[in-house]
DNA sequence: TTGTATGCGTTATCAC
DNA sequence: GTGATAACGCATACAA
């Protein structure tokens, strides 16, 4: 059974209702589950009819008929992810499981992006059931999108998971007793609203507390930038002062830049990363991060996908996101 | 112009033929660029009909009617990328610039992979215009796939990459005056592709150079897993020695290993990474990689979608892909 | 419980 | 040059 067809064309649902000795309607019902209303006998040989062609569902035909396709957009962030490639694996999966292909949209930065919007247009065109957000989406496009009748999934953030982060360091740093606070964002082209979200909370916070504003530096990866940004930031915050890092690998390259200073971590220089990756933990000293638990994190949305598309919910409820971040202590504070 | 409609349903072909005033067969080859044969004036309207209507070509009625949809699917091997991002983001961008829409497949595990096979049936339900393995399609895959009509990207691999990341990676440790040489892949779940290609590379090497078959180790990020595995490495085959890693994680990992044991780097232990991860080059001592330059890697490909669907080409031709990849000397050989 | 008829939006073939 | 008209494959309201 099974057995796939040598020849070129594909089985289409005509040639499983013939070989099945039914009516197409037949076919596209038993093989859409409604299967209740029909004589068990029929639904067997509908079905083993498909096996025996091969058939599939020709996407093309069903989206045309529904109105919409089976495809669910990804919309990513104009930023630096250091865990994207789990993060999409695993909403590819969840995806998948309720039926869906899943294609990612990149955004760009919200100065060069063009108008008319690529990701109007994306979704015009594909008319996909539905728009997972990971942070890419501006207001006016989310008005846009959503105007087209298609479902943004994350459709309000209750919960800024990057103010979260941002909240979840400055607090670390402050509890460790540093009074003077700076964000160090990752040194890029990107105008990244990760960072952005991270760095208003860190604000917040020491306005919340009464400390001095944080200052803000670009940092990038490489040692000599790295050197001198930490200078600059020295000079105008003293020591000791407490970093909080857009992420793990800016993190190290302060932590680094600092030895190489001469200056001593965490006593004159603390730091924080964010998002927890592995290689904050090689190193000496390992640094002090937010680690998130991706999978938690995507549990979330697979909750959402779930139950937008009827799909089914996992099982053990959805869990308060902000259990999905803790501060993992290193060395660096 | 551009106004986008408030009301419900989108714009379709009718609706632009009646205000141009023309027929919904005018309306679609004016569309798709067969507009010499046409009245200036009859293309004119068209365009701004279509324009004024907010008008886009439904994917779907498209696909149906031509057999295959504007979908391009991106098979993601199952290994560790550290540049994952960076290259599906251009590999979006190439995709989209030709028309298509990009969906991702994670390929799994060879052994955890079921049959039917997931990816073949998203291929037969999806019909995509074309397939971009980035190596995680199997031998049986390809077959399977092309069996259906449907377009596989870098059709034969005249050239494995990983293999050249090896060799260059096996080649500068030989060129270095190291003889006793060791594959460490990540340790991790994951049976990866990459990693075998890269380590039987190295092992090539050492036959045709007359050295002793490298040792392979599996060498987690963590650093008690780390100082295991190098210590396995030091029990077998003593010092100095040189050890190509899978990826500038792994090789960092070794090198703090290496200095919480007290040995040398790299006297005792010499360490090349690869994949040129900004990371590696942040610490001290940095290591040294075999650094990939992923727009030219991938231009490769977009040169082959290109010609595959006739785009524009690149205009700078297509060179040579070992170019993309060059040794980054670091302090760690 | 099963079949008939129709519509979905586009492209292609062939008349005019 | 331009316009009818027929596929394309599926879902579904409605008829039987």
């Amino acid at each position: 059974m099974s057995r796939q067809p040598e020849n070129r064309k594909p089985a289409t649902s005509v040639d499983v209702a013939r070989l099945a000795g039914v009516s197409r309607a037949t076919v596209s019902h038993v093989l859409n589950g409604q299967t209740e209303k029909f004589n068990a006998d029929t639904v067997e040989r509908v079905r083993s009819a498909a096996a025996e062609l091969g058939y599939v569902r020709s996407t093309a035909g069903r989206a045309l008929a529904m109105g919409r396709s089976d495809l669910v957009v990804v919309v990513v962030p104009y930023t630096t992810f250091i865990r994207l490639q789990d993060v999409i694996e695993v909403l590819s999966s969840d995806i998948a499981e309720l039926g869906f292909s899943m294609v990612v949209h990149f955004s760009m930065s919200r100065t060069k992006e063009e108008t008319p919007n690529r990701l109007l247009h994306l979704i015009e065109t594909l008319r996909p059931a539905g728009v997972v957000d990971l942070g890419g989406v501006s207001r006016r496009e989310l008005d846009l999108i959503e105007k087209t009748g298609c479902a943004v999934l994350p459709r309000k953030l209750h919960f800024d998971v990057n103010h979260w982060i941002g909240i979840l360091q400055a607090r670390h740093l402050h509890s460790r007793g540093y009074t003077e606070l700076v964000y160090a964002f990752l040194s890029d082209v990107r105008d990244d609203p990760y960072g952005r979200s991270r760095s208003a909370a860190v604000t917040e916070f020491c306005e919340a507390e009464g400390l001095t504003a944080p200052i803000h530096v670009h940092v990038p990866i490489e040692p000599e930038g790295a050197e001198e940004a930490l200078k600059t930031v020295l000079e105008q915050r003293g020591r000791p002062v407490g970093i909080a890092c857009f992420n793990d690998e800016v993190a190290v390259a302060v932590v680094f830049a600092a030895k190489r200073l001469g200056l001593s971590v965490p006593g004159d220089v603390a730091v924080i990363g964010a998002e927890g990756a592995e290689i904050g933990q090689a190193v000496s000293p390992r640094v002090t991060t937010v680690k998130g638990d991706v999978p938690a994190a995507v549990r979330h949305i697979r909750y959402l996908l779930a139950q937008t598309f009827g799909g089914p919910a996992p099982s053990d409820g959805i869990p308060p996101q902000e259990d999905a971040y803790s501060i993992l202590p290193g060395e660096t504070t």
